[in-house]
DNA sequence: AATGAATGAGGGTTCATTCAT
DNA sequence: CATGAATGAACCCTCATTCAT
């Protein structure tokens, strides 16, 4: 669905029904076929982004460690840079205290999972404190989104990827 | 207004009129006899955080560089414990695309004054790009308050900030 | 149609056609295949309410007033007993404002018709005012099943099923 | 408030806020400042009526049981004549399925209440089976209600009434 | 004959905002 | 200054009905 436009763009409270039906060029009335509920909606679009999100990042098979964090730092600054509306969408996702439990819980599962391959990685890669090295590139990544979000244009995002290859000798 | 508390908990569209009376103990009436609207109620508690925030960074006069980096990195992560209410509700505003054009540009103008602040003191610390430098740390900060704002107690916040303060030679 | 089910134990107006259809096994669309609207089906279910209600009453040729009285009486309380649903249903449609104009008259011509029985059946059994008698009775009867109705088991339908046989000596 | 006009004109569930307001008035919005919900305002009615109907049965005080019985029986019967529609939405909430649970117990205590009454006479006028006497005559005044709802001035509810105070000797 | 995706009007409810008191 | 009754627009959701298949 692309109504996640709309969610990217407004803000899920922001967001009425009748606008994202609208953009959808369907009635109201067919969205509550397809979800039960404006919240059953939400839900869906998260877990349509997070199957892509799983499928942008690739096949990971065969790869180096090195090569795989690498790929990782880059293809995450891509999506940023690509779809930047989804981001944002994501980001105020996680934050919002207005956001479904449901949602909450996938959230905190999701965010574990990524440090947890991240950990994985910088074991691989020999660092001393492999756990909180992740939390702390997960830490720049996120903080990375952010700024960009807010800053667009003004934010140094290539010198800032650049700096992050270097750091981690890739 | 302790009803920043309101919004802080429950998010700004999920926060009505009638609960930040309650919870301030006066009538609907009297907060339009402060405030033109939500709107404006919303900007008038951005700004008493504006200036809480500036009081929590204290006197910077007569600190070197160092000490002043230090204390930023300090303070801010002490904020992020001891008010997290308050700052995911920070966090939330700056994503959401649903806030005001008016705080829209305030918080730019926040941001590049504090990238300004940040780039000044890696000048002195005789960083070699200070500016990207700056954004770097900004991200950092940023990314901290984001993850410990999802994962709270299950965030190493303790081991980052150490991190933090060693790689700056704190 | 065995949808008369769902008529009795919602209510018309709190029963969907999809609930309907489920009930019933077959497509929202095949009832409208069979019944112009909503308001049809209801006409519909009324129609073969009444024909079974003749068919329940049985056979009355060659029977004295007598038996034919006890009969009615008998009958329509095990049809209380055992149909309580479809009773209710009953029950409400007369009553409840928000039926057809088409089903309104019915009632009332099934009323009188039902009236007009009972008072040929006082005029044989010689009473002075038969029609005021027939009245009487109904009015028992219709009180008897709104009472069962209410109360259920806690009703003493069997205590007032005796009285009536014992005060018209049957 | 006289929006008890519309549900006993049209229905409980036909009846839409808007009409209410509308016949009230006011505005929808204003409904809700004094009735959380249409079931709240239902149950309000509801409750408003009993009022007014313990009001109309008048003094019992130093009054015998016959008077009880024949006031009991009059008053009723005019309550039915002039509050025919009042009388039908009482009947209609009583029967429809779609009513509160809350609602419902009330009816059963209150109809249970008045079982009580009725005994309570019957015995001091020497009966022999006092309770089922009751919700006999509970039946017929039910009965009678819903006769005369059903076929208005068609209806014989004088000689009906005539009969009755007749049958108990009144 | 049979399906169910699609529609759109309308229902109950919330809430920012106003204004008489 | 202060109140809260009153408004009305907008929101989420339901459902009778239609129609392409």
């Amino acid at each position: 669905m692309a109504a996640l436009k709309c969610f990217g763009e407004l803000g899920y409270a922001h967001t009425s029904m009748a606008r994202i039906a609208k953009e959808a060029e369907i009635s109201k009335g067919l969205i509550y076929h397809y979800f039960d509920s404006k919240e059953a909606l939400l839900d869906g679009i998260f877990h349509l982004m997070l199957r892509e999100a799983d499928h942008i990042m690739g096949n990971w098979n065969s790869k180096t460690a090195r090569e795989k964090l690498r790929q990782t730092i880059t293809q995450s600054i891509l999506f940023m840079r690509q779809q930047t509306g989804t981001m944002r969408f994501l980001l105020s996702l996680a934050i919002q205290p207005e956001v479904t439990e449901n949602l909450k819980s996938f959230f905190e599962v999701e965010k574990k999972k990524r440090m947890a391959e991240f950990t994985h990685l910088f074991e691989e890669l020999g660092y001393d404190h492999p756990e909180v090295e992740a939390y702390y590139i997960g830490a720049i990544m996120d903080g990375l989104a952010f700024g960009y979000i807010s800053l667009q244009d003004d934010y140094p995002l290539n010198e800032i990827e650049q700096k992050l290859l270097k750091k981690y000798d890739l």
